[in-house]
DNA sequence: CGTTGTTTAGACAGGACCGTCTAACTACAG
DNA sequence: CTGTAGTTAGACGGTCCTGTCTAAACAACG
């Protein structure tokens, strides 16, 4: 059940924080804040103070919620990694035809690319700078499990005689879209990347005919 | 003309520094150890003094060659850039027919994707946690300019209608097979681009007859 | 009321990191 | 021989960051 804070904000000293976050609870304000500056500036750029700060609670909180900076991190980046792939599951239930269905991943990244604050994917961002047995690399891992074997069970669907061959095209796909977008700030990437797979669906499947 | 540097190793405590760079200027081993560092570990994770014990040189020294840290990243990122280009350059330039040429960057993909220590782009790497006017943004920005002229003007060179949408296509391939190399160590992301680039040659030069 | 779980403000230690500075030494050019 | 450019070792200050700790308040529940 929810826990309803009453409004304490009465003579508090303001910061950034707006009214809403107050009745929020101290961990669901963190991890708000935490998304909003680590999606933003980076992980590694952004202090555990920026994060208390934005998020109007007090150090102790974090350190009573996280056991520490890593915690949060990897909250922060499965967070992103559940959003998204409950996204794409959406955007994909809506087709039938197993090929609207591959489709509907490259509309679901074109909807992402236009929000106004999209800067790129998050592990993507993380993995440059981070240590092979950081979080950061763990969370990209099972992250990237998740993209091919998305791809995987979708190309399987389509009749075609090499599924690996046709979902390893697909991610490649997907990639190129995600990183063009970010580097280039070009949101119609998504739109290319598309054309490309229908492009690639017609080879893979014509040649069986 | 070269300046020698006497062998001064004798007496000197042994770090990690390899007798051939003994002979090199101070300039030029701190810039192939945070070519090494930077490139394996992250800018931000390479600290002032990774660097210059790994190039077994005197802190002054640094700052004697170098403004500072970011004069020594902008210049490891310009570095990478000319080597890359030159490389590229090279591969293309073994080849006079359009189609050929353009195939030939992948290919070029493809032989980078399997040096052993390859980890990715420096550019993506550097810019996850890069701020918006730092020095990695610059040399990134002017390294994707570099990207979208080259493919333009390789794909300007074949007979096609629209050679933007054709070069889009392709950037997009190059970085798919770039990031896909590198979040999946997987080298054969290179040949993946390549075919569905000849896929989209295909169907871009064709409709036109 | 008292207890337990949650939150606050802020001080503090410890470490990493960047950049400066000094004092001296080496190589080479004039 | 003298001066200049390059180089060295290391100390130092200042900043930032993470994580711990304390003392106190507040909320909810019994």
């Amino acid at each position: 059940m929810l826990q309803l804070y009453l409004d304490r904000s009465v003579g508090y000293r303001e910061g950034v924080t707006r009214p809403e976050q107050r009745r929020r609870t101290a961990k669901e304000r963190i991890l708000t804040a935490a998304d909003d500056l680590f999606y933003s500036e980076g992980i590694r750029s952004v202090g555990i103070d920026r994060v208390i700060a934005r998020a109007g609670v007090a150090k102790g909180s974090l350190y009573y919620s996280f056991t520490g900076k890593d915690d949060l991190v990897c909250e922060y980046l499965t967070n992103r990694h559940s959003k998204w792939a409950e996204r794409v599951a959406a955007g994909i239930a809506a087709h039938t035809e197993p090929r609207a269905r591959i489709l509907a991943v490259y509309d679901a990244l074109g909807a992402l690319f236009a929000e106004p604050d999209y800067r790129g994917c998050a592990f993507m961002n993380s993995i440059g700078e981070a240590a092979p047995d950081s979080v950061e690399a763990q969370a990209t891992r099972t992250f990237r499990t998740w993209v091919h074997t998305l791809f995987l069970d979708l190309a399987t669907a389509v009749d075609v005689a090499e599924p690996q061959q046709l979902a390893d095209a697909l991610v490649l796909l997907y990639d190129g879209a995600v990183a063009n977008a970010q580097m280039d700030s070009a949101p119609e990437a998504a739109r290319t990347a598309r054309r490309i797979a229908e492009l690639v669906l017609d080879d893979e499947v014509r040649p069986s005919l």
